[in-house]
RNA sequence: GGGCGCUUAGCUCAGUUGGCUAGAGCAUUCCGCUUACACCGGAAAGGUCACUGGUUCGAGUCCAGUAGCGCCCA
């Protein structure tokens, strides 16, 4: 940091403009040394209300972009204005493992270096990862820090320490011993590249253009064939049957018959479905016309081992599974496809799109394809590696989230207003304390919520990976003639005819604590599972090494990252024992439920269902949080969204850097508005000139905007640099010839503008209070007969903080920012300050009030620009005790947890809000004729007023002399106005102003005052025309046509002053 | 296919129970370096509120439909 005078607390003067580059680093030390930001958990005696935010962890995988800044400024808005408003505050933060994403990110890097991950053994990949975590971990909490987020930073969790592991470790734990977890062989999103299962959502549905091929099958009689249409011939191999919709007119000739798979020559039946689409010429068109209708030929292979609709068939028509694939998505005749032939031997081996090709062109060279066509359609791609899902049977755990006491307990937590009738599966609201009590901002996506519940399926939760929480289980087959063996299989017997599939064990292991079940596996062997609860160390590697010794090896899969991040809001406050954890104890009570979860759109289904789920099942029906906030998408300037793959991400460190962090939290808390999305262009900064340029442009291949990876220095071509997008994409690196280019965005100008503005209104007051004569008056002095300038300014505050305490509480920050600037910039600086030059060095009064108002305005911008506030704090300090009647202000050494300022309603003062709103109007008049007529701003005018506006200008305590820049006030009376008087319609009565200009300019004059004339006319035709409407008169509400009446009668006065004056020049 | 959002000044956007003459910032034009601030002050110009119908005394705002853009979930 710099040694500006202005840098320590204790220096005299300020600077003439702020830089924020030269003090932001000083007060985040002074907020680090104060421990300002640390919560603990209530204690006896403490009655402050409880306010927590859990930060949504970001991933370790990457650099937060401005969609991270985004969210993380409008919780410290928040969290920093209900610090000062007396809650006993928490903001945990933390950050999120993300297995699937930090762990190829990783690989990827390896495999720069020619390595892949099975070079190491999993611990020693684990601490690669480990690395990676702990590098963006830093920056991640340095890009935080460096934005001012007020964190409770002692509190650091990350979803893989120790706390966290052992939560989760709980909660898998009492879920399978609930028999809330349970081991399944399903079809899986299968990734066949990092061969793992994905959860639904995180599949990315993208639009192909791919081929429907028709295939011919014989029938077994010989009498014929039938035309499946398919878009994945190569699935073909695994065929259990054809289906045909019922209400096909040929399905009544085909029932009971049989078609011969062609290559395989397996012989499969004929069955009726409802799924399978009607040829569209066979369509009856009632109801909507289906797409696929065009292409469909009525007859639907059946795979139920490749395809979920499939699955479904099969299931429905009691059809074999079988499996053609491997795990990479080759054929494969070892996972389940027994009954090859010698033809379909000779496709083992070949992948997806080699297998596709070959089958393809077996029917075709032996006349069994009757045709291609192109077709368009969504195909599922992993959001890691971007290849085409595989729908892939496998054995993986599942969450049972649709028992009721998971969703029904998330629908049953919604306000009955959002979800006035539960689905009939769903047990009726109660008085458990979360029910009915979560709340969503803007209201809308609660309907997201719920559409989600209700068509919810169980949560697949292992993952084939290294990086994660290991599953806890560890199973063995049970070998014919096993101990107990016999009585395991009667009973899982009996459990399915209850149909059940898993029965629970007691004795060995059980009786040590663990969860022992056992189950069926498709090939009928007894699988038996022993999930280990949390033990201290010693005991859980005794434990295991019994259970290694006895056959049972530890399921080698990691859970999804969504299980320990459903735990969020549990395992950073130290369950399911806070007491084990140094300053946890009470942390839940306190804490949880949290107040709000301040989160994206998308984030709903992923993350918000689960943990509320998991919150109430384990915590009582308690809520993890009673609010969730639902901020808007940042979009770069192309209306793409930031995302960390894309690259076209902005680091908010870059325009901490160009424009200040106040900067940036203003403008990111003026664009939070209630829309969906918001748009920021973005610039780029030349690393060797400093300019700032529009970076070119190229479109990827997934057909995105993003700027080119290299660019031109603008100004100097022969020097270039990298950018972002080139960096994340892996195409070029940083060099000391070719840097890396920041980002920047003139969008935050505005931000940067205000900062200053704030900063040079405060050295302004400041340095009018030292000159003052007789310095500021006592704090609890009252406004009686205060001049109408000062009752007005305290009313804007009353009026300001009213506005800012229900748009705080109702997530409005574009509200918020938008007050914030107006009461400071527009009133503050534009009025007051203006208006009180003249005065306020000889009234003490008149100084305590301009005090008061400073330290008010610091206060209310601190919780969205706590920089430059808590840097001029100690400078107002100095300036002596603050406070009015009915504003109290009391003194702290650190902005930061200073108190909201307390204004009561005596500051309330209507009739002053509307005198001074007269003073702006006729402020605003002479100012228009001065500008239009471009008199020098210095130059003083007289104004000559008839005796009603003499006694008003009279009234206001010179402010209207100060604005106007007027040498004088005059009476008009009896002598005929000066031969350069300007006219002036205002208030229906005619003013004057002299001594504008040397040189008469009538021409000019005839032109201003015909617009007046016409613009009157045009609004006495609009109130005439309303007012002539009797359904108006008569229907409005009475105090709205007599203002309408006013406003006519001002107007006709108006207008008339005008024709006067007109009428004068000619 | 289902759901949601957006379309208001050249640009980025406000406009939350329908009600003064539709606003802001930037950009543009004019005047001003008045000892707080040129990261400034004053003023001007700029809009068929996407389109079509409807409800209403009154519609940017409510309803229905159309078009375009975008997002989420299938």
């Amino acid at each position: 940091m710099s040694d500006a005078p202005h840098s320590t607390p204790d220096a005299p003067s300020l600077e003439k403009s702020y830089s924020p580059a030269d003090t932001e680093e000083a007060i985040r030390r002074r907020w680090r040394e104060g421990g300002c930001f640390h919560a603990v958990p209530r204690a006896e005696g403490d009655d402050r209300p409880p306010y927590s935010i859990l930060i949504p962890p970001p991933n370790v995988t990457a650099a937060l972009h401005l969609g991270h800044a985004f969210n993380g400024t409008l919780q410290d808005v928040l969290v920093r204005y209900h610090r000062m408003r007396g809650a006993n505050t928490l903001w945990m933060p933390g950050t999120d493992h993300a297995g699937i994403a930090t762990q190829s990110v990783v690989e990827k890097r390896l495999l720069q270096q020619g390595r892949t991950r099975t070079d190491f053994t999993r611990e020693g990949f684990i601490e690669k990862v480990q690395e990676w975590k702990d590098e963006y971990e830093a920056t991640i909490v340095e890009q935080l820090t460096m934005m001012g987020c007020s964190c409770d930073w002692d509190r650091l969790r990350f979803t893989m320490d120790p706390v966290c592991a052992r939560a989760v470790r709980e909660a898998f734990f009492r879920l399978f011993r609930d028999r809330l977890i349970y081991r399944g062989k399903r079809l899986v999103n299968w990734d066949p590249v990092t061969r793992t299962a994905l959860a639904d959502d995180e599949v990315e549905m993208e639009t192909v253009a791919g081929h429907m091929w028709y295939l011919r099958y014989p029938l077994e009689d010989g009498s014929g064939h039938v035309t499946v249409a398919t878009t994945r011939p190569e699935t073909m191999l695994g065929d259990a049957a054809v289906a045909v919709n019922p209400r096909d007119p040929r399905a009544e000739a085909l029932r009971g018959r049989r078609v011969v798979l062609p290559i395989v020559g397996r012989v499969i039946p004929i069955v009726e479905d409802d799924f399978v689409v009607l040829p569209a010429e066979l369509s009856d068109g009632d109801g909507p016309a289906d797409p696929k209708a065009a292409f469909a030929t009525g007859f639907l292979k059946v795979t139920p081992a490749h395809d979920p609709n499939d699955w479904e068939i099969g299931a429905r028509h009691d059809l074999a599974v079988i499996n053609v694939m491997a795990p990479d998505g080759s054929i494969s005749l070892d996972h389940g496809f027994d009954d090859h032939s010698e033809a379909a031997r000779a496709f083992a081996g070949l992948s997806r799109e080699d297998a596709r090709a070959a089958i393809v062109e077996w029917f075709e060279s032996r006349g069994l394809l009757e045709n291609v066509r192109e077709y368009e359609h969504a195909v599922g791609h992993s959001y890691r590696s971007h290849v085409p899902i595989e729908p892939y049977l496998s054995d993986q755990w599942y969450v049972r989230v649709t028992d009721d006491r998971l969703r029904g307990a998330a629908l049953r937590a919604m306000r009955p207003e959002d979800c006035p009738d539960l689905p009939e599966d769903v047990g009726p609201r109660t008085d458990d304390p979360g029910d009915g009590g979560l709340a969503f901002f803007p209201d809308r996506y609660a309907r997201t919520f719920r559409s989600w519940h209700e068509q919810l399926r169980d949560w697949c939760i292992s993952r084939q990976l290294w990086w994660g929480h290991r599953i806890p289980v560890w199973s063995r087959i049970l070998e014919p003639g096993a101990d107990g063996r016999e009585a395991l299989a009667r009973s899982l017997e009996e459990a399915r005819s209850r149909g059940e599939d898993v029965v629970e064990c007691h004795g060995a292991w059980a009786d040590r604590g663990c969860a022992r079940q056992a189950r069926l596996t498709a090939g009928g062997e007894i699988e038996e599972q022993v999930c280990l609860p949390v033990l201290e160390e010693a005991e859980e590697r005794a434990l295991v090494a019994e259970l290694e010794s006895a056959g049972f090896t530890q399921d080698p899969d990691v859970l999804d990252t969504w299980f320990s991040s459903a735990l969020w809001p549990l395992s950073t406050m130290g369950w399911p024992e806070p007491s084990r954890f140094e300053g946890m104890s009470g942390l839940l009570e306190t804490f949880n439920p949290s107040s709000v979860l301040s989160t994206a759109r998308e984030i709903i289904t992923l993350w918000v269902s689960r943990m509320v789920m998991f919150n109430r099942y384990f915590n009582e029906g308690r809520l993890p949080f009673r609010e969730v906030f639902v901020h808007a998408v940042i979009q770069d300037g192309h209306g793409q969204k930031m995302s960390k793959s894309l690259g076209n991400g902005v680091d908010p460190r870059d325009i901490v850097h160009s424009h200040g962090a106040d900067a940036l939290r203003f403008v990111l808390t003026q664009m939070s508005t209630d829309t969906q999305d918001v748009r920021l262009p973005v610039d780029t900064v030349c690393p060797h000139t400093g300019e700032t340029f529009q970076p070119e442009t190229i479109t990827t291949p997934a057909g995105y905007v993003v700027s080119a990876p290299e660019q031109p220095s603008p100004s100097d071509p022969g020097r270039s640099m990298v950018t972002a997008y080139g960096v994340a994409s892996g195409s070029v690196e940083a060099s000391p010839e070719r840097p890396l280019a920041r980002n920047t965005s003139s969008k935050f100008d505005l931000g940067r503008n205000f900062a200053n503005k704030l900063w040079n209104a405060t050295r302004f007051a400041l340095g009018t209070l030292e000159r003052a004569e007789a310095g500021p008056a006592g704090p609890g002095t009252g406004l009686d007969g205060a001049p109408l300038i000062d009752r007005w300014i305290l009313h804007r505050l009353h009026e300001a903080i009213e506005a800012l305490d229900r748009s705080m509480g109702g997530y409005q920050f574009s509200n918020v920012a938008d007050t914030l600037y107006d009461l400071a910039w527009r009133d503050y600086c534009d009025w007051y300050l203006e208006g009180i030059k003249p005065t306020v060095a000889s009234d003490p009064r008149q100084c305590q009030v301009l005090l008061s108002m400073t330290d008010s305005l610091l206060r209310l911008l601190h919780p969205v620009m706590p920089f430059v506030t808590e840097t001029l704090w100690p400078h107002l300090r100095r300036a002596g005790e603050r406070g009015l009647s009915g504003l109290s202000l009391p003194d702290s050494e650190l902005l930061a947890v200073a108190d909201w300022p307390r204004i009561d309603a005596s500051c309330r003062d209507p009739e002053a809000g509307a005198l001074f709103a007269r003073v702006q109007a006729l402020v605003g008049q002479v100012r228009t004729v001065r500008g239009e007529r471009n008199v020098n701003p210095r130059k003083r005018i007289t104004m000559l007023v008839p005796p009603r506006i003499n006694e008003f200008i009279a009234s206001t305590g010179g402010v209207v002399q100060t604005l106007c820049g007027l040498e004088q006030v005059l009476e008009l009376g009896a002598d005929a106005p000066p031969s350069d008087a300007v006219v002036i319609a205002h208030e229906g009565e005619e003013l004057m102003l002299a001594g504008l200009l040397d040189v008469e300019d009538l021409a000019k004059e005839r032109g201003r005052l015909e617009k007046i004339r016409d613009q009157k006319a045009r609004q006495i035709s609009g109130f005439e025309g309303r007012l002539s409407n009797e359904a108006y008169v008569s229907k409005a509400k009475p105090e709205l046509v007599a203002e309408t009446r006013r406003l006519l009668e001002a107007a006709r006065a108006d207008l008339a002053a005008a024709e006067a004056a007109l009428q004068r020049l000619d």
